[in-house]
DNA sequence: CATTCTTGGTTAAACGTTTAACTACATTTA
DNA sequence: TAAATGTAGTTAAACGTTTAACCAAGAATG
């Protein structure tokens, strides 16, 4: 009692012709099937609930309309509004998007790769994990298109990117902190290995080079993209005396790690120091006070990429193509 | 110049065996194939830079090694965790997850069961949509195993539940605030269509029922489970001039619209009013004060789906199973 | 009226695996 | 020594589609 599923052989049985032609009327490639045959077939269709297998479809189109989408961590508040966003995109062109955590672990990132091209799909969506010292990425010896998208990285195998212009968003957000006054700015910075931090803090150092304030390496600290760093970060500043009067952060969960631990040291945002984030997450707009952020356009970003990749699928091979999208200030009570 | 993948027959030839042998060795399934053969194979296999391709294999096996998972929104910092879990396990055991975003719409997740069914997706994890007033789910249809994770729904179709009592924990930690001295305790509830809802709200009627607190129906206030709704639930309890000592919040994020409201009249939390939440969102520890609100085992939800999933795939009929796991009171500051 | 077009299909191969059934030979066992 | 078992494979069908190539008969064209 093996459950088959009803096949278009069952519908070419039950309708008196080949299965040629109900996969051509299925498919709407029906120019020179006659009315009546083709609503007898489509009738009959719909009678016995018949559902394509797209397995046997993929083998012989190759194409599975499957898109895969690699990203650190979907936890990550920054994640899910570009997976939703490529989702959407995906879903209008009839993709489906198979989702997968690497954790930053580049070897995880390459066994995903692997296994997406095992399962056919018709290409990758990739935040890329390869930190500087990047052993041979499983990125480059794949053979099914790659979009890369917040993280830029060098390689032939990439047919895209869509990426912010992170070194210019950051100088245009600590300008703004300039243009309100502030003198001394300290910066927390996240990790060095990664591009989006070094270009953020090269903007910042930007910003301040061109209103000729002096860049202070005392008031930069490095570490990780995470709140705990930066309630220890801010901790840091203070303990060691540092006189400043705004925190530029990396980016906003560093920024509401070092806002609660300024306010359990009874230090008022923005009355005694302005607090600036980077991503605008879901959350910077309900803490207290409003983070003050620079949003990144987190859903388009998910949403061009697989537009991007879609196209580029359909044959309107564009070549090689990137996409730097806007970012935004967003100004709000911090600062 | 078509883009021709390297097959198992590329190898058969080169190492002058059938495929059939190939396929066995390749699978572990070589129990009489002489060691010699076996390593030339494998060798071969190595060089060339084989890729199976698991549409083939699909076709014959039916079996995809693939899940899908369905949920209201990915951005909602409710799911993440869930989706987490869910690839965590799914990727321990081989498998991949395709992602889908209802947002809460039956028809759109009716849809998804379909697209799904054709991928031939080995089972579904499915947050079902469904109000009460469902026309035909197509859930009922479907010919492929469910699980239903956090929502409740009776169907036979339905091959396994993963939930958390929902009107047990809420009474928990409605006691917790009784047992803190608070008697007047207001409740901003999500919409009562969902059964989370429904029981939330039960378990704090059986709470106060239970400790001879009268139930005052103005105190209660019903709408989404969204922070707009708390932000402006807060300002209608105010306004109407009621009295109360505590909020007890459908979930985070109106407890979180909640307390900003409350902040801007200038009520202390929780010197003045105490505020409790369901759920601990991530963000539930980041806001100020801290928010004490019921832990639900997001991560582990998703992750037992998946597991409960997989043993009912690979044979182990354990039957119907339903799977309870259980909340944790998480106190904080806000109470 | 012979030819070409159009209409309405059909046939059969192909996609890349897996797997049940078979073979041929060598070795054990009764 | 005949039968059974073990070893090392092979053959071929099957999975459910799509699609290029073919076909037959009537309609239109020169």
């Amino acid at each position: 009692m093996k459950k088959r599923h009803t096949t278009i052989k069952d519908i070419a049985k039950a309708a008196g012709v080949s299965t040629a032609t109900v996969s051509m009327i299925l498919n709407k490639k029906d120019k020179n099937i006659s009315q009546p045959t083709r609503e007898r077939v489509l009738r009959i269709a719909k009678d016995i609930n018949y559902i394509p297998n797209s397995m046997a479809r993929s083998l012989v189109t190759s194409q599975t309309k499957t898109l895969g989408l690699i990203l650190p961590d979907i936890v990550n508040p920054f994640f899910p509004e570009i997976a939703r966003g490529a989702e959407d995109r995906a879903r209008e062109a009839g993709y489906s998007i198979i989702i997968c955590n690497t954790d930053d672990n580049v070897d995880q990132e390459n066994k995903y790769i692997q296994m997406l091209t095992e399962k056919m799909v018709d290409g990758i969506i990739l935040t890329h994990s390869a930190n500087r010292n990047d052993e041979m990425s499983g990125l480059e010896n794949s053979r099914i298109p790659i979009i890369l998208i917040d993280r830029d990285y060098d390689s032939p195998n990439v047919l895209g990117k869509v990426l912010v212009d992170n070194s210019r968003a950051s100088r245009d957000g600590v300008n703004y902190l300039i243009g309100k006054g502030y003198r001394r700015i300290a910066y927390i910075a996240g990790p060095l290995n990664t591009g989006t931090a070094r270009d953020r803090l090269e903007g910042y150092r930007m910003a301040l080079a061109e209103k000729g304030i002096d860049y202070d390496e005392r008031l930069v600290r490095v570490g990780e993209y995470r709140s705990k760093w930066g309630y220890e970060a801010a901790a840091s500043l203070l303990d060691d005396g540092m006189d400043f009067e705004a925190i530029f952060c990396g980016n906003d969960a560093i920024a509401i790690g070092a806002m609660k631990r300024l306010r359990e040291r009874g230090i008022a945002v923005p009355d005694d120091i302005a607090i600036m984030g980077f991503d605008d997450i879901y959350i910077a707009s309900m803490v207290d006070p409003e983070l003050t952020t620079i949003k990144q356009p987190n859903y388009s970003m998910g949403y061009e990429a697989v537009n991007m990749m879609i196209d580029s699928i359909q044959g309107n091979k564009i070549g090689k193509r990137n996409l730097i999208l806007d970012t935004e200030l967003v100004v709000r009570k911090s600062s």
